[in-house]
DNA sequence: TTTAGTTTTCTAAGTTTTTAGTAATTTTGT
DNA sequence: ACAAAATTACTAAAAACTTAGAAAACTAAA
């Protein structure tokens, strides 16, 4: 019952549930799995764990059927957990050098840099500075 | 004895082996665990790990004592492939995208900005074109 | 070369994660 | 309302990972 970080397999099931919109059923989920899926009752259990993570909640569908669950924990939001770790452990904590690390070798196109570098500038020209 | 990837407490060893050179003896890598360290026979148990799995190499030293290990796998090299995992799981494979995410909210400095763009540029102008 | 100290291997116990069967519950069709 | 079918909860075995003691091998020193 602690909190942040996801296993493998926790994971996949949070993939596929940030991948549907509205919620999901089990039976849902399963199909999304590739060969070989996994047994309906083992993704019951990951759900089980994630709500209990507080990643997912569930309810009961109003037509009266089954139960749906859907995603507490927003993708960016723990997108923004992994980068900080993977942003420390491989680059010092350093945005420059790990962008630079991506714009090495061929990487990058030139539309790419293209379009990274009017990204940068829109944020840039967004900051308020003081004269 | 498969390959790819590291656990955490593999990793662990690998970061400390990565941050110094010419290799280390187990004591060495002990030595540079924050509180409370693990028993010097843990640390040899990942290393045995680590060199089934290519990760590090060992030899006797000549002074004729006790083995040494380094790294085989580099820094770089486990990075990239790290790095292509997030970027596909989290970015669907953009990098433009990725690095969108870090220009967002207040991580970026005007100097983290100008900084990245002169290294995209310098990367740009690199590139080969056909006029 | 015997012994004391250190390093390395072997082995296994403790944990966490993954997987899924079986039992209990709920829903649906008659 | 009852039976069949599907869903959900409970339980636990299997696999992967972590941790470290005990035994074996090696080095150094008397």
């Amino acid at each position: 019952m602690k909190g942040q970080t996801l296993t493998k397999g926790e994971m996949q099931v949070m993939n596929i549930l940030w991948s549907m919109q509205r919620g999901a059923c089990v039976a849902d989920i399963q199909k999304q799995y590739p060969e070989p899926q996994p047994a309906y009752t083992t993704i019951a259990t990951f759900l089980k764990i994630l709500e209990q993570k507080g990643f997912v909640e569930r309810r009961k569908s109003n037509v009266g059927k089954l139960l749906f669950y859907s995603p507490l924990m927003t993708k960016e939001r723990y997108r923004r957990q992994v980068m900080d770790d993977v942003k420390d452990t491989f680059f010092d904590g350093s945005v420059a050098s790990l962008v630079s690390f991506f714009a090495e070798e061929d990487e990058l196109s030139q539309e790419d840099i293209s379009e990274i570098v009017a990204i940068l500038q829109t944020r840039k020209n967004s900051q308020v500075t003081f004269p």
